[in-house]
DNA sequence: TTCATATCTTTGTCCTGGACAAATTAGAAT
DNA sequence: ATTCTAATTTGTCCAGGACAAAGATATGAA
């Protein structure tokens, strides 16, 4: 188990096998050792440095500069970025952090149940899981917790989040709001999150869960009567692949269904897309929904 | 929005790039357009024959003998497996497999947690979620359900599953065990039926979700000082790379951490690993355990 | 200075056509 | 029937070229 074949690299770092093949060609890395019929064989070493690549490419480095770099000048590129512009407002956050960071389980769980008691789902929400969950991500950019880290909290908040809106029983009043997200985008925790601001205020959510076809979705949305689609992009899905997704989406959708989006990957983007209502944060979703229940 | 560049078809259908370019020389389809980079744009016709043509492969048809096939003769080739040798011991399935296939969300939310209740955890998943997700994923491959239904049918059982299984509170008995799947497999409903069959045992159940890389599972087992690591692998993902995924896991782990397999990808495979423990059904979990207990 | 516009460089993705081993089927022999 | 062998099918890999979109840099105007 000393060395993958370049669909394992693929899989375990995200990077194509495009890629792989074309930095071998441009910037002599990585240099994979070939089996007896010449087929890339990539040892441990090398793609844990492509790992630590992908971070700091998602971190806004440029592969020219970095892909041919030693590994020692990589780790020490990652440190300075360091706690940038202490944004976190909320002191609740940092000691929730450590929690995962040292696989405090069961304490983790507990603290947030009673966050999420004392604040009210919408708040803790807005106020906690929101920024919490940013903050792993850019620890994880940061390379301060693991994949398993970012596994086990994703859990713990999902669990917990299921379990809240669960607990609120059926909605029946309208709009009926059909959420999920597309190929190629697997992470939901915006989803749920979106679905606890929503549920409380009485809105139908439906959710199909990670990577629906646009297809599947638009005849979804058809048959089941929705008046609202809700898709949310996270911050790891490439935004050109986002708008492009959208405008399928849309084409695909009737006129009389809104087009929600919303997420880390279209924040800071200008580019709108017509009859396409993106959402910037978690508070507007409310304003969107005030909206449209007075157009309709 | 009538054709699709090729890289959102390998993420819509599932095949991959270089098996679209080999079959398109080989069996003259797909036969994209070119866009005036002469890059393939495939019809959205060839794209839902092709969705067809994968479910007709995971049913055992050669693609020699189907691919180039009219799409009328592929949409009769689904039929015939019909409803094969009714396997339907339970009659409590099939009005479910209709309210999921009618979009009648609310009432198979009420259906499922009424079976919940009356039957308990462990025999609502052992008697009703296995047989029926099952079901569900044989009525797909005969195309008699969708996408959709398919994937509200899971957050539907997901939902129910884990609030169940949060509402038992935490355990402290041994021994811990460390569930999760490998890049790759994305699907966890599996992992969710055994934590619902093992939490009420007392045992230490911890998920990290879909598709952790082997590499950071062996580090969470170590660091976590888990006892059992248990990894699932749906009926769509290839034996092949199950078993690889596995003797690579292995040999990550030390020989301290038990490793347990299961799910429908092995079952009918008589192929072993050495030391690991490889579970046909959901009932052999307890005895494995309490052979664990009485070992350990 | 700051902002907008044009030019150069970098970079990911796609292309063709060839190759080969693993998996499957067909055929032969026990 | 079952086991063994040969032929065929099929997915994945390779090389090396190409190109447009995104990013960086330079130039000019307010």
């Amino acid at each position: 188990m000393t060395a993958l074949p370049i669909a394992a690299v693929e899989r375990d770092t995200g990077i194509p096998k495009d890629t792989l093949r074309v930095w071998e060609r441009r910037y002599a890395f990585p240099l994979p050792l070939r089996d007896d019929k010449g087929e890339r064989l990539y040892p441990i070493e090398q793609v844990e440095k492509l790992r630590l690549l992908r971070r700091l490419l998602d971190q806004g480095h440029r592969p020219g500069s970095i892909v041919s770099a030693p590994a020692e000048a990589l780790a020490a590129l990652l440190e300075p970025t360091g706690h940038m512009g202490g944004e976190s407002s909320n002191a609740a956050i940092d000691p929730l952090i450590d929690l995962v960071r040292m696989h405090r389980n069961a304490e983790l769980r507990a603290a947030l149940q009673q966050h999420a008691v004392k604040l009210g789902l919408q708040r803790f929400v807005a106020e906690l899981v929101a920024p919490l969950s940013q903050a792993i991500g850019e620890a994880w950019l940061r390379g301060d917790i693991g994949v398993a880290e970012e596994h086990l909290f994703t859990e713990q908040v999902q669990n917990l989040l299921r379990s809240s809106i669960n607990s609120l029983g059926p909605s029946a009043r309208s709009p009926r709001i059909l959420m999920t997200t597309v190929p190629g985008e697997e992470h939901i925790l915006g989803l749920l999150m979106v679905e606890a601001t929503l549920a409380p205020e009485g809105v139908q959510c439906i959710s199909l869960g990670a990577q629906t076809p646009v297809a599947d979705i638009a005849q979804a949305a058809r048959d089941g009567q929705f008046d609202i689609v809700a898709v949310s992009f996270s911050a790891a899905f490439p935004a050109r692949q986002a708008f492009l997704a959208l405008e399928q989406l849309r084409n695909a959708l009737p006129v009389g269904i809104s087009l929600w989006a919303g997420g880390a990957a279209l924040n800071g983007k200008r580019k709108r897309i017509d009859n396409v209502r993106q959402i910037d944060r978690l508070d507007a979703l409310l304003d969107a929904l005030a909206e449209w229940r007075q157009t309709n």
